[in-house]
DNA sequence: GATTTTATATACCGATCGGTATATGATTGG
DNA sequence: CCAATCATATACCGATCGGTATATAAAATC
């Protein structure tokens, strides 16, 4: 017996309005009864648009992170240069430009720390998520090699999974610190990183 | 009423065999029955010995740091050298040397994400230690200067808290993507940047 | 060895958990 | 306008949740 949703525009409804309550409190810390309240609808509303619990969960994971990727997408896609690009990937988590993304902080850190050990479904979705940001940054910098922006002789995978883990780690740093200065420290870091792969022009 | 422990000893036994379950399932995910079940006692016997949960849950966390903070500072004290020491205390994330931490992963990673949006109680804690390890590093980069073997001119904050965002980013994604090659990928580039800043021997 | 003290086990509490069967109301097609 | 369809609300399920009062056993004291 295959489930089907009974209605499209609510399971979007109720995905959207728990999206936070997710990333901020967790599948093991999210009850039915915290989806029931935030949405004002019941149970049997909520049963007939999701199979369980778990099918909401990963519903509203993959929003987060579709959410998290576009608002990405859509900076360095009007980025010109391939060091812009880093630079604007970078200044994407500085305290003005991080208020766009998912409230609750990054839901691949959240989710992945949390499923690592307890759910290997969504564990393997939030392990894609990180990979294909990291083949995304590395393509940039791929790019930028041949593009002469970038010292042809560095490892690309390398640099973005570096990027990628400052990033994470600041980010949980500050959030749990509530220190806002540790991000815009590790930011720097970052950026001083990318700065020393590019070729100085010759002008 | 103040509550005191009926025995210490039992105290201590259900920290230590429960702190595994803490780490790897979190707060929320784990249940009092996950307790009985692991130490082979009842519920009468750990509430006489802890005033609830989350009392439980504390102690756990304070366990695990501890224990962390102590394999970090045995490893320290031994190793001489101020670039010496930064490079110890990278190595320690390596993964032949990571074993000896806590199972399931960085206590400070997985308690910082689950409590900074659900129990501040347990953030503070997990912000404290996360500042006195930055603190610790902070303070071997700065000796390491007076000693000559690191420039004058750095900023020990920054690099303390960049090499601490690098290793916990580390972490976390080498633990979701299972990817051990990762965390070594990331160790490198933290010893790169501990490279840039010591002064070439001049022999 | 009896008594008191200390610590663990048993048995149970109301509340909430995730989940379901069915009733009710809204919408649509004839 | 009626009937069928579709979607939400109601009412309820057994299981498990965190927590407690009390009985039992072990250890220490006299």
């Amino acid at each position: 017996m295959k489930f089907s949703p009974r209605s499209e525009a609510t399971r979007q409804f109720i995905i959207e309005t728990t999206a936070g309550i997710f990333n901020k409190k967790g599948y093991a810390g999210t009850s039915m009864s915290d989806l029931t309240e935030a949405t004002r609808l019941t149970k049997g509303s909520i049963y007939g648009n999701f199979e369980n619990k778990e099918d909401v969960a990963l519903a509203v994971f993959d929003f987060n992170a579709a959410l998290r990727a576009k608002i990405i997408q859509a900076k360095l896609d009007k980025t010109t240069g391939y060091k812009n690009k880093l630079g604007a990937f970078i200044d994407l988590f500085s305290p003005e430009e991080i208020r766009q993304f998912p409230e609750g902080g990054c839901p691949l850190l959240n989710a992945g720390t949390e499923a690592d050990d307890t759910h290997e479904p969504l564990r393997m979705r939030v392990a894609e998520e990180l990979t294909k940001t990291q083949q995304y940054l590395a393509d940039i910098i791929r790019n930028g090699m041949v593009a002469r922006e970038f010292n042809a002789d560095i490892d690309a995978e390398k640099m973005a999974v570096s990027i990628l883990a400052l990033i994470q780690g600041g980010i949980f740093i500050t959030r749990t610190t509530r220190n806002g200065l540790v991000l815009n420290t590790v930011l720097e870091t970052a950026r001083q990183l990318i700065h020393e792969i590019t070729i100085k022009s010759e002008s």
